[in-house]
DNA sequence: CTGAAAGCGCTTACAG
DNA sequence: CTGAAAGCGCTTACAG
């Protein structure tokens, strides 16, 4: 490496470390250095190109400017938007940002977390699986910044900041309703969690309860196995001659399209659809998908405020609960 | 944080500190370590749950099983996809993927590139702006094994991972000539990529020279500004009565698709797409698109292999030149 | 106004 | 078979 280090500097400008490393971290005048000192040590750390050693500052003030983000999947549109968002906060404030995706695999959020605590994030921002409950519990109680984001523990202190997922299905419900549909399908993920949970009550008490109306137009299936469940859905929806279908997700709405066309069954002519959750191609191919947007801009920017607050002030139990709201996209569909 | 260190570790096991980092590290044998002791050792970390700190680790070593990923967008399905395989190659050897988005500013590359020096990451892998080659020339020479992907800089020795761009645009020239397209449109990025070039020379020598067809198919748009100028790049290929448009990239066979919509032409019975790069859309709406596959799968687990091969062997400068070939889908359009 | 020294928590030659 | 000690490159109370 050869790397110059602060001792280097120093010697040159014939002054101590300490004094060297007051002067380039900015603290010169708050130590009262003599500015003809901090003159020369600058410009012999620019001369040599000086570039302070981050591992070893991290590891002397423990402190990496370094933030985790476990996501389930990061090749997910949604998710890597959020990525973006947030990469483009934090460099403001010179953190970085370091990611793993789960899969929506218990043990391997786990994993992820133990190397993020291992290598000392000073923050971590987390889209659980929701089965780790009290593994992240651990992690706040070991002094690590944790803010929930998209899914939360409903029953835990932990902050977080989600979207409201229940009101954002009963806006695609009043929507379809006011469109004079009253068969309206769902076709949702057989998942633990509580944004699906919570979406999948906003179906039954909007649409299954308020109206009376059908409850076996709800089809829940299997993540792992999603494209060709969804697919099978979609067709038994159009057997039972729905006249809306509602999506939980942006993929299932994809794969529901897809099942939708080899059915030879037009949209929005002979079933509307509805989209929880939007995607850019929703407004390419005709006809446009009608779609409840998800604020990705927002929720990493929240996110990105709410950690760097909790590390700054130090307050790991700060209490957050965002619930943004979700918008309606009115398209063709 | 109060997180048990190898100091009490040892002290609890009435051992030195040399003692218990060997047998944690499962040099235990290979120092001859009783059996017994180490027995001892392990179980009692075990026991107070202790977790080496990596920082320290890393420090110490100066190795922090971190590499840098550098890419023009996280919210690009492509790069969002190879981030995904690499995470999940290089979690394998427990390296963590740090990873920052340049928006093709060369400024914003550098300062990855330096944030990541600073921050000692073992690795760089980078689909670099082709703006920043001495500086990404000066990281080699600093001891840092990079590995460029996607684009290289071709009169530089730096490793590189890329796609046969040339070839990958005569194969999609070659198709549509079969179907007996001859007027064949051509919208790109006036972008200074090599991969870019590539891709412009393949449609140029290919079409253009190979057949003696028109050269005023070919439309080069602005990346800042690609979304409209791409509309109304199609809308002036369309006047030109081609008969067929290869799009040089996945979004932008996107926004021609949403361009060619709004005017009310049929693909692909009024004409033709080829798409540079795969979608998974592609495949959702029909008609469905016919795409050259960029194999990120593959470009990621070369890559991987690759920059653990170059850390492991310290050869920085390996000489490593993989040209990997794209593949046709076709489908309907 | 400036410096000597301790400390962050590991690893690793070296010695015995 | 095991340990004392140095070192990785910074920061920071403390002293003067």
């Amino acid at each position: 490496m050869s790397k110059v280090s602060l001792n280097v500097i120093a010697l040159e400008a014939g002054v101590s470390k300490t004094t060297a490393s007051m002067v380039l971290n900015g603290k010169g005048d708050q130590h009262k250095i003599n500015a003809a000192t901090q003159e020369r040590v600058k410009t012999i750390a620019q001369k040599l190109n000086y570039r302070p050693n981050q591992l070893a500052r991290s590891f002397s003030q423990g402190k990496t400017m370094t933030i985790g983000l476990i996501v389930p999947n990061i090749a997910d549109s949604y998710y890597s938007s959020i990525a973006l968002y947030l990469e483009q906060k934090l460099a403001k404030s010179s953190y970085q940002l370091i990611i793993g995706s789960t899969h929506e695999d218990p043990q391997k959020e786990k994993d992820l977390l133990l190397s993020f605590i291992d290598r000392r994030t000073d923050g971590i921002l987390i889209a659980s699986t929701q089965k780790n409950k009290t593994d992240i519990e651990q992690v706040q109680k070991g002094g690590t910044p944790v803010l929930l984001f998209d899914r939360h523990y409903p029953n835990s202190s932990l902050p977080y900041v989600i979207v409201d997922n229940y009101h954002g299905i009963k806006i695609l419900v009043d929507h379809l309703f006011k469109q004079g549909k009253r068969a309206i399908g769902y076709v949702g993920l057989d998942l633990d969690l509580d944004a699906i949970h919570e979406r999948q009550r906003g179906y039954r008490e909007n649409y299954c309860d308020r109206f009376n109306m059908q409850t076996d137009y709800i089809r829940l299936i299997n993540y792992d196995n999603y494209a060709q469940e969804c697919s099978i859905a979609v067709k038994e929806l159009i057997s039972q001659r729905v006249s809306a279908i509602i999506f939980e997700t942006h993929y299932l709405t994809l794969h529901g399209i897809k099942a939708l066309t080899e059915e030879h069954v037009r949209y929005p002519e002979q079933v509307c659809i509805a989209s929880y959750g939007d995607h850019e191609v929703f407004s390419i191919f005709s006809p446009y998908i009608t779609a409840l947007e998800q604020p990705a801009r927002l929720i990493a920017e929240e996110c990105a405020a709410k950690i760097l607050d909790m590390i700054d002030t130090k307050s790991i139990h700060q209490s957050v609960e965002i619930k943004l709201k979700p918008q309606l996209i009115i398209r063709n569909s």
